[in-house]
DNA sequence: TGATTAAGATACTAGTTGGTATGAAACCGT
DNA sequence: ACGGTTTCATACCAACTAGTATCTTAATCA
């Protein structure tokens, strides 16, 4: 460990982590992730390459890292709402709101439209480990989360007992992907709402 | 226009353009059309690029041609589908086995999973004026052909009337996506039916 | 046989990719 | 002032991309 106060000998750092790091989530959230590369990242953030693989070691690195980012900007956030200790109907209202930006969730419209974390298990092979793994660990936590709102809602009975849960957190997690899919290709907000609600009368009593 | 049985001057032909098509349609569909280059269709078709080059003119030619000939063979048997008449429950029997390429539809086990239409339309803004005309064409052709089935099925009465028919429209497609996304990430055909059926009981009565 | 025609394969272009070697620049301690 | 240390920007690497120029091969026509 380094004392905090201790002036380190060699030339003074330029490099910023913290901004390189949300150019890259921003250029892979709003642009796609496989139409980003370590050049375009580079050039945006107006550092040099080496001084982003210093920092990153490699771009398995850099989006393993911006995808934690990615994380804690918006999965964490959506998955406090599921956990919550709410009525079934208040959290699915809580959710419409936060997948159209209102309410307590207005700060999230200066982020890109679509999901990062989606975008990147579309296309989850052509990663590196770190990567991959980081992929497939948040995708296990979502339908844990996922799974968790779902039982709870069912153990009160707050929802038709028309399928097995594993069932019907697929059928939702499809309503969320797809909501998501419209919003980035431009729909309505009122839209998203009522096609969300329409996918929610089949579980709700 | 030549005479069939004129013999051309020149030394003869061996480039088979069909073989070339299907080569591409295939590469396209299977491994998504990003991820597969010029280069390599040219290597798994054995062909030379000029040759190529000389029948498609440009990756646009070969893109929209390859999306021309997986409308023919998904697309059109789909919406006659739709088009026939037929009740509207037995009209989504028959979705179901098209999807889950059952009965009829057992010949469609040799082609890929996933659909080439909705993975160019995700990137459609990367592509050239012809490929992208196509891609909205057969878009706009796709959800006319939703609309109509919807709209049918309501003029008889045969599903429930809670929301407009463009969100219903919106609603189904959104199914279909998300039906074709858990096939391509492996799922079973049980499940896609249970989970498509699920989505279904919204609209029947 | 020799001219003409068209298609073949190969090798090239310029630009991109992820990743790195190199040498100058900027700080510290002595 | 000078040596040691670390970061900087530039230029490079090999491999790839879409697209093309060149030259050879193989046919027909005269």
């Amino acid at each position: 460990m380094m004392s905090p106060n201790k002036i380190p000998r060699g030339r003074p750092q330029t490099f910023d982590r913290e901004k390189t790091l949300q150019t890259a989530v921003n250029s892979y959230w709003a642009d796609g992730v496989e139409k980003v590369s370590i050049n375009d990242i580079c050039k945006r953030a107006g550092i040099s390459k080496p001084g982003l693989y210093r920092e990153f070691q490699s771009e398995d690195g850099l989006k393993s890292a911006s995808l934690e980012a990615y994380r804690k900007i918006i999965c964490v956030p959506f998955f406090e709402i599921l956990k919550k200790d709410q009525p079934f109907i208040d959290g699915l209202e809580e959710v419409l709101e936060f997948f159209n930006r209102e309410k307590r969730y207005v700060h999230l419209r200066d982020c890109p439209e679509g999901c990062l974390h989606l975008d990147m298990f579309h296309s989850r092979l052509d990663f590196g480990t770190a990567t991959a793994k980081k992929i497939d660990d948040l995708n296990k936590e979502y339908f844990e989360q996922l799974h968790n709102w779902v039982d709870r809602a069912k153990d009160l009975g707050e929802i038709q007992e028309i399928a097995d849960t594993a069932s019907l957190v697929a059928f939702i997690s499809a309503q969320f992907r797809s909501a998501l899919c419209f919003r980035k290709t431009g729909a309505a907000s009122e839209e998203i709402e009522k096609f969300l609600r329409l996918g929610f009368r089949v579980l709700i009593k």
